[in-house]
This record gives C-alpha cells, sequence and structure tokens, in this order.
RNA sequence: UGGGGCGUCGACAAACGGCAAGUCAGGAGUUUUUGGAGCUCCCAUUUGGAGGUUCGAAUCCUCCCGCCCCAGCCA
C-alpha cells in the first residue's frame, strides 16, 4: 500500500483540486444541490446529488440542499418533502435544514434596486411580444428596446410600483442592461424580475414579483459561499452573466471575492427510460403509472419502492462517471448494480410464481418433513432456515416441458431432477386438464435416499428446481415489471416518447405462493426468490397477502438461449 | 449560415506528446444443490475525417464532417 493520492477522477474533481492547490477559495470547498421544487428528484438528480455531496464529503466540504423556488405557478411543498426524503433516502447529510431561495427575495431586491442605481438594470414596458422581436435571431442582433435610456430615478420609482403590485402581471419586468447585439443571446439584457400574481408556498403573497434563474442562481450561490456552482451543460451559455452579475455586485460591495464559480458536466440518460420532469409529470398526470413512486419510474421514490438499495444507486452514479460528453447510459449497468449489491445482501427464499401442482405418490399422505436452506451461498454469517415439504408440492410451470428442447435440463416425462435442499424427484406421469388438455398436475416419485438433495450413489442431476410446499405455503401477489418504453430512445422515431410506452410494462401475478418463512415481512424487505430475480415487500401489501415487487430478474442463461433460438 | 459545447470499443470512460486503463454488455471455458454467484480467457494495430508539426500524436496546429444547447416575463 502506497497513500499516494489518487488522480482526481473526473474534470470537476480536477478543477477542485488545482483550485486547492492555488489556494483560491483558501482550501475550502462548497458545492449545492439546488433543485426546484416542481416535481419528484429522478436518477439524473442522482448523478447530481451524489456529485456535489460526493465532492463535499472528499474535500471535507459542505454541500447544501437548497430549494430553487423562485416560481410559485409550478412549485409545491408536496415536491419539498419529497426531494428531503430522497435526499436523505440516499445517504446525504445537507445539515439541520435546507436552504431556500425564497429567504434570500429581501436580498435580491435590494441588489435589483443597486443594479438599477448603477446603471445596469432597467425597466421595460415593452409586451412579452415585443421583447422577442426586438431580442433579434441566433444570426441577427436584437434592437435596444425604446425604454433602454430610462433614468435610474425612473427605473426606481417604475421598479417600486412593480413591487407594491401597481402594474399588472406582464405589463413590464426589470431587465439587466448589457449589450443587445451580443452573439450570446442570454446577454442581450435578459430579464431578471417579473410581475406574477402568485400564492408561493412559502412566502404567501408578500410578493407579486420574483427573480428569474437567471438573476436569483448566482446571488444564492454567492450567500451561501459555495465555491463550485455544478449545473448541467445547458447552462454553460448562461456562465457569462453568472459572472457579469456577480462582479457587478462585488463592485458594489454586496459580495466579497473569490465568487463562486459555475461547472458545467453532462446530464444523465438512461436507456428505456425518460428523465425529464416534464415527461415524468405527464406519465403521471395522464395516468400512464399510478404515481410519482411507481416502481417503473425513474424517480427515486420510484426506484426506491421497486426495491433499489441506496448503495446501488451511489454504486452506479460513481461507475457511469462525470463528462461533458452527451451520452445514453446503459440501463443494464444499473441492473448489474442492484444484482451486485442484493446478490451479497439478500436473503434467498423460495417462491414459486406461477404454480404447477406435484404430488409426489409415494410420499405418505399425512407426513411433512422440515428441511434446512441456506439464506444467503455469499454470505455465512446470514446462518440457515427451516423449510416445510411435504407430498403435494407447487413448481414453477416453466421448469417443466412435456417435450423438452434440446438443451432443456429441466423436469420433463421420466427424467430425474433435484428439489433444492430436499429430494431428487422423477416424473411419472402428466395429468391433463380433460377440457382444455392443458398440463394441471404432474404425478412424482421421490427418492428417500436424496435427503437434503445428494445421492449416495453419487448419481447426477442436471437441473434443480425451487418448490413449496402446498399445505404451507402463504399466497402472495407479485408483480412483475418491465421497462416503461419499449425503445431506448422513447419519442426517437415519433417525437412523442408515449408511441413508445410498454403495453406490459407490469404483470400482475396474483397466486403466487412463497415460503411461510417471509409471510410477514415487513415493506422494503428484500429478497431472492431463487431462480427468479429479487423481489420487495411491497406498501400495498395486505396482513393476510403480502404483495412483493420484482426489482429486477436474475441473470438468465437458459431465457438467453431460448430468445436466441427465436 | 451567430454564439457556446462535444466527438476514444455495442454502452460508459481513462489517457494531460512516450507507444489506447477500467467497468457494463457480448463471447468462450471452468465451477456449481440457484442455467444465479465465483473464477479464467477473448473482445479498439487505433481515437469522426484529411493534412501538418515531431524521433514519437487520441493528445499540438490547420481545414473539413457530425452531434448537442441557446431566440421563456421556465429552471
Amino acid at each position: 500500500m502506497t497513500d499516494e493520492i489518487p488522480r482526481p477522477s473526473d474534470f470537476i474533481r480536477e478543477i477542485i483540486t488545482e483550485d486547492q492547490k492555488t489556494g483560491k477559495y483558501e482550501k475550502r470547498v462548497h458545492t449545492r444541490f439546488p433543485p426546484e421544487p416542481n416535481g419528484y428528484l429522478h436518477m439524473g438528480h442522482a448523478k447530481s446529488i451524489c456529485l456535489n455531496f460526493g465532492i463535499a464529503q472528499e474535500f471535507s466540504g459542505r454541500c447544501n440542499l437548497r430549494f430553487d423556488d423562485t416560481n410559485p405557478e409550478k412549485e409545491e411543498q408536496e415536491y419539498v418533502n419529497s426531494i428531503i426524503d430522497s435526499v436523505t433516502w440516499l445517504g446525504f447529510d445537507f445539515g439541520p435544514e435546507p436552504f431556500y431561495a425564497s429567504d434570500y427575495f429581501d436580498f435580491m431586491h435590494r441588489a435589483a434596486e443597486y443594479l438599477i442605481s448603477a446603471g445596469n438594470a432597467y425597466v421595460d414596458s415593452q409586451s412579452a411580444d415585443e421583447m422577442r422581436e426586438s431580442r433579434g435571431t441566433l444570426t441577427a442582433p436584437g434592437k435596444n428596446s425604446p425604454f433602454r435610456d430610462r433614468s435610474a430615478e425612473e427605473n426606481l420609482r417604475l421598479f417600486r410600483e412593480m413591487r407594491e403590485g401597481r402594474h399588472a402581471d406582464g405589463a413590464m419586468v426589470l431587465r439587466a442592461k448589457i449589450d443587445m447585439a451580443s452573439p450570446n443571446i442570454n446577454m442581450r439584457d435578459p430579464a431578471i424580475y417579473r410581475i406574477k400574481r402568485a400564492e408561493h408556498h412559502r412566502t404567501g403573497d408578500k410578493w407579486c414579483i420574483y427573480p428569474m434563474y437567471t438573476y436569483a442562481h448566482p446571488i444564492e450561490d454567492a450567500l451561501e459561499n459555495i465555491t463550485h456552482s455544478i449545473c448541467t451543460l445547458e447552462f454553460e451559455d448562461q456562465r457569462p452573466f453568472y459572472d457579469w452579475l456577480l462582479e457587478r455586485l462585488a463592485e458594489g460591495g454586496l459580495f466579497r471575492r473569490p465568487l463562486p464559480q459555475q461547472i458545467e458536466f453532462a446530464r444523465l440518460n438512461l436507456s428505456y427510460t425518460v428523465l425529464s420532469k416534464r415527461k415524468l409529470i405527464q406519465l403521471v398526470n395522464e395516468g400512464y403509472v399510478k404515481g410519482w413512486d411507481d416502481p417503473r419510474m425513474p424517480t427515486i421514490s420510484g426506484i426506491r419502492r421497486r426495491g433499489y438499495t441506496p448503495e446501488s444507486i451511489r454504486n452506479f452514479c460513481e461507475r457511469i462517471g462525470v463528462a461533458k460528453r452527451d451520452s445514453m447510459v446503459d440501463l443494464g449497468l444499473l441492473e448489474f448494480c442492484i444484482r451486485e449489491d442484493l446478490n451479497k445482501r439478500a436473503s434467498r427464499i423460495m417462491a414459486v410464481l406461477r404454480p404447477l401442482k406435484v404430488v409426489l405418490t409415494n410420499y405418505p399422505e399425512e407426513q411433512e418433513e422440515v428441511l434446512d436452506a441456506i439464506n444467503n451461498p455469499e454470505d455465512a454469517a446470514a446462518g440457515t432456515r427451516k423449510v416445510p415439504f411435504s407430498r403435494v408440492l407447487y413448481i414453477e410451470q416453466g421448469d417443466f416441458r412435456e417435450d423438452p428442447p434440446k438443451q432443456f435440463f429441466r423436469l420433463a416425462p421420466g427424467r430425474e431432477v433435484r428439489l433444492r435442499y430436499a429430494y431428487f424427484i422423477t416424473c411419472e406421469k402428466v395429468v391433463r386438464h380433460e377440457k382444455t388438455g392443458e398440463v394441471i398436475e404432474l404425478h412424482c416419485s421421490y427418492d428417500p435416499a436424496t435427503r437434503g438433495g445428494d445421492a449416495p450413489d453419487n448419481r447426477k442431476v442436471k437441473a434443480t428446481l425451487h418448490w413449496v410446499s402446498a399445505r404451507h405455503a402463504v399466497r402472495a401477489e407479485v408483480r412483475l415489471y418491465d421497462t416503461l418504453f419499449t425503445k431506448a430512445e422513447p419519442g426517437e422515431e415519433s417525437g412523442d416518447f408515449r408511441a413508445d410506452i410498454n403495453p406490459g410494462s407490469v404483470e400482475v401475478l396474483d397466486s403466487c405462493f412463497v415460503e411461510p418463512s417471509i409471510a410477514n415481512a415487513g415493506p422494503g424487505s428484500r429478497y431472492q426468490f431463487e431462480r427468479m430475480g429479487y423481489f420487495c415487500v411491497d406498501k400495498d401489501s395486505a396482513g393476510d397477502k403480502p404483495v412483493f415487487n420484482r426489482t429486477v430478474t436474475l441473470k438468465d442463461t437458459w431465457a438467453k438461449i431460448e430468445k436466441a433460438k427465436k
């Protein structure tokens, strides 16, 4: 072992390491995660949370959770609560209280007045349409507003009137006075305050003017002494304004240098899903899912209900890296992360999802046995448990084939297989439904000498099946989830992501049977159903009927072989 | 066609002028009382393209091509 300092793992940590070296911020590192409370957090936010809080931890700094609540029309307390819940669940500590942009409204207002007095902002009485027209286009410069040269006194008076509610919504806005001919459209006198008579979830009706994100965000950062303000790529063009504003305010003595710096990285895209609040809210409102925490949603609350662990998500965020290149991460990587985690931690259990009745014809009618089963072969400390066995069992329908294809190793007429932790059984007879001809029951014989699953004569079988004793099993509902979309990039072809919604994204199985040992497991408990996948207890569980969500399947080589044959 | 970014394996992503890491996916084998897990091996003679500089280029220069973002009183 050497105590060599590892190379920073991404360009942002590289910048910070450099700043530490030069003492730019006196070795201080302070980041922030600034969601707008207008929706639930999703995996894209998880990436940002892990980045911001992760950096703070690594550099012995701090990270603020800050609600960017500058647009009361879209924001709600419910979202604030869910965001706090998600950040906490992910395992990050934001201190005793979160921060709110709305707590800075007074300061922002004063700063705006300062800007006006310094000749750096003016009240524009043009309509929104007029402003759009005079802004110019991507290739043509904009034109100055006829109101651009109002005196500071008049601007101050008008701005006060705006605040006092003497003007209608939209009648005028406060604009930064920069350069209407700038090649960067964001520098063409951006609006920084608008009139909006809306009840704010925290400030109520105190204000009828609200700051724009562009203006508010740099101030929030500076007020909180943020050193590195990390955001996504689409804000890159905004950086000149971020710096312009803070410089002007520093000149006026409202802030001290060094000022925070904005750094942009590429947002997360995940295949077979959508990560945009607009689309997610649409899925909820239009009823494509059953709420923000529907286990098919890529929201943190959804994925949590699905059975993912915070550790697996943090690990995922570490593996995907941070860069500036637009990318599409393979859903398979997320699945790998949760399998990897649950493989080490989840107790194994036997559960039959699609039951096929098996009668052991040579097993005494009234006999019962209790067999020992290993809870987790990856973790000896997890111990063992008792599993009841009897004459009538259920096995998985998919584990029997009357006419087994080439590589099918499981049960078939005349074939012997092992029942996990129990006995070798041989299929003697197939019972069919008299009308449909469907296989409804199997008559098998068991070999008493193979108790526990080993044959004294060293006889081998090619398959081991999971099973459940009919008499002892607990009936359960199991919800099998698949991707919400059928295309890796929903909407890529049609332009409407809803066109690619997967009609089979959930399958509810209501006559499943699970081992009695987990009948009373509490919501959130995670298990591996042997050979089937990882499952967790859903909050919909009722006392007499547990409900399980399938978190993810196990890797399934046989399924792959079958799929390849088609 | 203004401005700002970005192009390295199927997907992520290192490499900071010295001879293309790692991970997921995929493939082969081994092992196995989960067709799980584990273990072993394979998987970019080449970095969007073309020139140039250099003993040496993914890294520097020039030109070209492609993709993303910006014309909200959203964030």
